[in-house]
DNA sequence: ATAATATATGACTATAAAGTCACATTCAAA
DNA sequence: TTTGAATGTGACTTTATAGTCATATATTAT
């Protein structure tokens, strides 16, 4: 839990804190870290972020947990709506990709997080759950819908999807991590026909 | 690279220390883990670990390419036969899991290496490649015989294939990891009749 | 049996980075 | 504009453990 001090400072410095130390912890892992670099990233001194946190392990958890909060929110817009099909979602995991892209750091962060010995384990859950949530609703969806065949357990039809979609969403993702802003059409329209492919092997099968 | 001492030391000692480095550094990473534990594991001196290795980073590297080898040396007696169809091949996963399951810790320790960065980069690519060319040649192979459509990009089938198979293996092999030996027959069924959706979804498709 | 060589050991040293703290600076209130 | 509280700072202290080394023990050669 960071001090009080800390949650008196304005956003804004807070918020370079933060993305200073998710920079570093993503860089090089929890050990390897330098509370003194985190310090120089954020253009404080190394004395002050023991004014905002108790210690490198508190300040890790809070980056954890600020982090989760963050992605939660722009993951939030990309819910799921109450009668969406799975496939109509799927067609769109373009969009979804650029709003994670623009958090490509933060994400990194999340992911490496899991590897962390005795760390953030706990915050870690909650993330997991969300996007498997999505899942599960959509296949209920869909299911009921009639875009999905009722004969094969939820379970099994989760796991499914989220093996296909996890492995192309992180296959689509490294391809936009090079560009700081402007992406050539051709990457879009490459990710669009790989898409396609994807979801006709979902729907029609024979692998 | 492992200091000729080691090298003279009887096979039995040898993979003590190796195995208990790889324990250990499987239960900390790599920063956290003291040398002191890997030798009391391994029931020699912490001096002796420096008899044996220029340092920790040596030991680390020897054992990501000791246990890589050991890997390899085992999946190689599951690597499919020259026109052997896909299908075949992951009717046949049970065994693949028995076989990993009895070197859970060397995969664990494989899989956390990805993630230390700058030390073992390097001896992983192999690791990866070889799973991949088995996809590869299985998918050649079953579009040959027809058992998989032809009109899909090989490199979209691949990644489709890992993905699910990646996520069920996972699955799976978790449930094997409290058994120490003796495996419940409804585990076994349990993974077959799962196995048997998987396969089904992949054939005829419709999520 | 003796010498020479290789291996084993754990108390010791060096070092890097976490964490502290006395003092400086800024801010807010009266 | 003075005063008290909050915030900022970096030289200093502490700590943990990587890595050393003088000495002991085991092995091998002659």
């Amino acid at each position: 839990m960071p001090k009080k001090t800390f949650l008196r400072l304005d956003a804004e410095k807070q918020e370079r804190v933060i993305r200073s130390a998710i920079g570093e912890f993503n860089k090089n892992g929890f050990e390897r870290t330098r509370i003194e670099d985190i310090a120089a990233g954020a253009g404080v001194a190394k004395g002050s972020i023991y004014q905002y946190f108790e210690d490198k392990k508190d300040l890790y958890i809070y980056c954890a947990e600020w982090g989760l909060a963050v992605f939660m929110k722009k993951l939030d817009g990309y819910a799921p709506t109450s009668d969406m099909d799975i496939f109509e979602y799927f067609a769109d995991t373009l969009t979804k990709i650029r709003v994670m892209q623009e958090e490509k750091d933060l994400i990194a962060f999340l992911s490496l997080m899991t590897q962390e010995p005795g760390l953030a384990e706990a915050s870690m859950a909650g993330m997991y759950q969300v996007g498997d949530e999505y899942i599960v609703r959509l296949i209920a969806n869909s299911k009921r819908k009639g875009s999905v065949r009722r004969d094969i357990d939820d379970e099994i039809l989760k796991e499914y999807f989220i093996g296909i979609t996890d492995r192309f969403e992180r296959r689509w993702m490294s391809r936009y991590l090079d560009f700081s802003r402007e992406i050539p059409p051709e990457q879009n329209e490459m990710v669009q026909k790989e898409l396609a492919q994807m979801l006709e092997l979902i729907k029609n099968g024979r692998g």
